[in-house]
Parts: structure tokens; C-alpha cells; sequence
DNA sequence: GGCCAATATGAACGACTGTTCAGGGGCTGC
DNA sequence: GCAGCCCCTGAACAGTCGTTCATATTGGCC
């Protein structure tokens, strides 16, 4: 059953946010993001993202063409914001492939922790996407991927990286997928309630990245 | 063509285990586990999955009671099988902690590579259970992590084991959990046709594993 | 005031959903 | 031959779905 219990009038934690402020297709995305994250994209429907700001099932028509092109605009914004987000403090963190790691894992977790709700839906509900749209969201995670192997293949190059071998050989895209896997899935469980802030969540990540790439020691700038 | 009835023959009547076709129950299963890996649990209807093995929708209620009946069959018996194999593994690989750790990695990274079609479905469709269903998959969760977080403790306090501190403290169920996303998700991306053989990702997944957990060198058994 | 464009409404549509159930075919043991 | 059982069929049921559309309401501008 794909449905809650027939009593349909339960309490549902659909808060009908009244968005004076905020324009009403901030107020949809808002809401589609929240339920989109909790109970997921096909058994969240256009009537109950309406609801929860407001208004009634035709009105999203206004905004978006479709369910499906609202799923896209929220995974793509969030996604290409990622993006940009890592080229970033990469570009910013000096020459040391290291740092640039540190930089890259520390941005990335701090992220997903924080913005979870988002980084949960880019990153659960992207196989609800035609073919068409769901490309260019592999290719910006292909992307970020291969932001982390340019910078393990210059470490290597360079001596300060000593990632695991297989049969001799090294597989640098497998360790970035693993790596990744791992920093991408604290969205599944972190929460401001647990243990760790999210700034000691980002130091635990990047000193775990180092290790798994066997990097020397050295003194971040 | 007719059966042979039971003769006088004291025949031991052997496991008939050796059908023409399969059980439908177990056809079922398998087109459940195919159709839910490929496209998700809500979006695949009974017709689909009936369909999918010769029959048609209402056959599905001489086997199971409901749809989501045969979601929870199929992935509580994934999940314990995964629990004990585990545990097995754990338990036959001596004393110490390092191999303890190496040999719950292997397995379970062989497991997800291998039978990544099983792991996708048990660790995607979770959500669709009602919340009573839901618990004792967590509670089978949770009791992998404990293995793990264990087999820290006994490490760290043996002196094999020198895990990445936050703020000067251990915190050991974060990085199992760290560890466990990044084994988990190999089911994602792994496939025959990549670089890696199973039992090099078990091996890569390994290494990965003790590093991170800043084992001293040893030499395997 | 009138006018326009933007936006909201809510009934309606056709398609599809999980589940039920009367009907029936083909086994088994007697 | 015949009951009893297991299993399958396929129509039927009571919903829900995304989407459309004629209608209404708004707010700014002349």
C-alpha cells in the first residue's frame, strides 16, 4: 500500500505555510522539496504539494509544465550549486593536491549535511527523470567525479599520494566513486541532533579521504 | 509424457527440489526483484510483476497477501542473509581485530557486487514498508554497524587501531557508518563489465577500510 | 471607470491502481 | 466418478493519479 491509512484526514505534518513573502513558485519548490525528501517523488502528489502552500492542485500548472519538470528544476539547481560549490574550493585551496582534497571533502560533507533535505532528493529521486533529463545530471556528477581523480592523478604524480593498488595498478576512479558513495550517504543519516556538528563531520570526511589515498603527512596552510 | 506414480519400490523419494520451471512463488520473486531494482517499488504494478512471470495480477494472492508483503519477503531475507554472513565471516577470521575488519569488508563488498540487483532493492525500497515492517530491517542494520563499531573498539584498545579523532575523541559509529555507506553503494555502480573484478573491488574495499582506520602493517594470516 | 494579463479555482476526464471474488480447470486420493 | 483442494483467470470495485479547462478573482495601468 502506497498510500497512508484510509483516514485520510490525519494530522499530516503539511504545515499550509502561508508564503506571503516568498513568490508562490518558491513557495511549491520549497514544499515539493520537503515532500519529495520524506515520502518520495511518485507517492507525493501534485494535490498534496499544493496543499502545503496553499493553494489548489491546477495552480501548479501556472508554474511548471508538469510534476516531472518541477522534480527536474529542483535536482538540477541543487545539483549544478554542488557543482560550482567544489570547483570552488578547489580553485581555492592552493596547490597541494591535499589540500585541494581536504578543501573538496570538507565543502561536500558541510553541504550535505547541512542541506540535506535537498542533497537527499538530488540525489534519491533522479531516476523518476526521462532519459533526456536525467543526462545532464549525470554529467555533472561524472563532473565532480572527475574533479576528484585530477586531483589524486596529481598527487600520484607528484609523490604525495599513495592510494591502495589492485594487482599492482591503481584504479583512482573506483576510489573516487567510494569516497564519494561515502560522502554523499551522510545525508541518509546525519542530523543536528546526533553527535558530531557538522564542521567536525566535515574534519572526520577529509582526514578519512587522506588516509584512503595514503597521503604524507603535511601541515594544511 | 506421464509421471511415474510411487511404485512398490521403497524409493527414498528424493528431494523433487528439480522442477521443469520453477515454483511461482519463486518466479515471482524474481521478477519482484528485477522490476523493483530497475524501476522502483511504486511505480511497478502486480500486473507488471505477474506479467513478468506468465500470470496474471490476481494470481499474486495465492502467494503472498499483498504487494507489500512481497516487498518485505524479499528484503527482510536479503538482509538477514546479509547479517549472517557477515557475522560468519567475522567469527572465522581469528583474533585479530585487522583481519576481523578485512574479512567483514570482503564479503560484504563481494556480496553487493555479486548480488547488487538484491542490495539495490534492500536498501532503496526500504521506505515503502509501513513502519512496523520497517523495524526490524533497521534493527538488522543496526546490528551490522555494532559488528563493525566492535571490532573498532577491539582494535582501538589493542593498540591495531588508530581511527581519525574529532576535537581529541573517538567516535566510532560515525565512522562505521562511513564505512558501511561507501561498501554499501558499490551496488549502485558496480557492474561486470567494469575494470575491477569482485574480488579486486573486495580487495581495493579492504585496503580502503584499514587505512581509514589507521591500522598498523600486519600480515594477513 | 475600463482593460489586460496573470493567476487561482475546482469540477471533470481518462487512465491506472491494489485488491476482491465468483467461476473454472486440473490435480489428488478414495 | 467424485469430492476436495490448489491454483489461475479476468471482470469488477472503489479509489487516486496527472492534467486540462472554463470560470472567477485579482492587481496594476491608462
Amino acid at each position: 500500500m502506497t498510500r497512508r491509512k484510509p483516514a485520510q484526514e490525519e494530522v499530516e505534518e503539511a504545515p499550509v505555510v502561508e508564503r506571503e513573502s516568498r513568490a508562490p513558485v518558491e513557495a511549491i519548490r520549497a514544499a515539493a522539496f520537503a515532500q519529495f525528501a520524506e515520502r518520495g517523488y511518485p507517492v507525493v502528489t501534485v494535490r498534496d504539494i499544493m496543499k502545503a502552500c496553499g493553494l489548489t492542485q491546477g495552480a501548479l500548472y501556472n508554474h511548471f509544465k508538469s510534476k516531472d519538470e518541477l522534480l527536474h528544476d529542483i535536482i538540477t539547481s541543487t545539483q549544478s550549486e554542488l557543482e560550482r560549490q567544489c570547483k570552488q574550493a578547489v580553485a581555492g585551496a592552493g596547490d597541494d593536491p591535499r589540500a585541494k582534497l581536504a578543501a573538496f571533502v570538507r565543502i561536500y560533507v558541510m553541504r550535505h549535511c547541512r542541506l540535506r533535505i535537498e542533497a537527499l532528493v538530488a540525489n534519491r529521486e533522479i531516476g523518476w527523470l526521462d532519459g533526456e533529463r536525467v543526462a545532464d545530471i549525470r554529467r555533472s556528477r561524472r563532473a565532480i567525479r572527475d574533479i576528484l581523480v585530477s586531483i589524486f592523478v596529481d598527487g600520484v604524480k607528484r609523490g604525495v599520494f599513495e592510494p591502495p593498488q589492485v594487482d599492482g595498478r591503481n584504479d583512482l576512479k573506483a576510489i573516487a566513486m567510494a569516497l564519494l558513495d561515502q560522502c554523499t550517504h551522510v545525508s541518509m543519516w546525519y542530523g543536528p541532533g546526533g553527535d558530531l556538528t557538522e564542521e567536525q563531520m566535515a574534519n572526520l570526511y577529509a582526514d578519512m579521504a587522506l588516509r584512503m589515498l595514503g597521503a604524507q603527512p603535511f601541515r594544511p596552510a
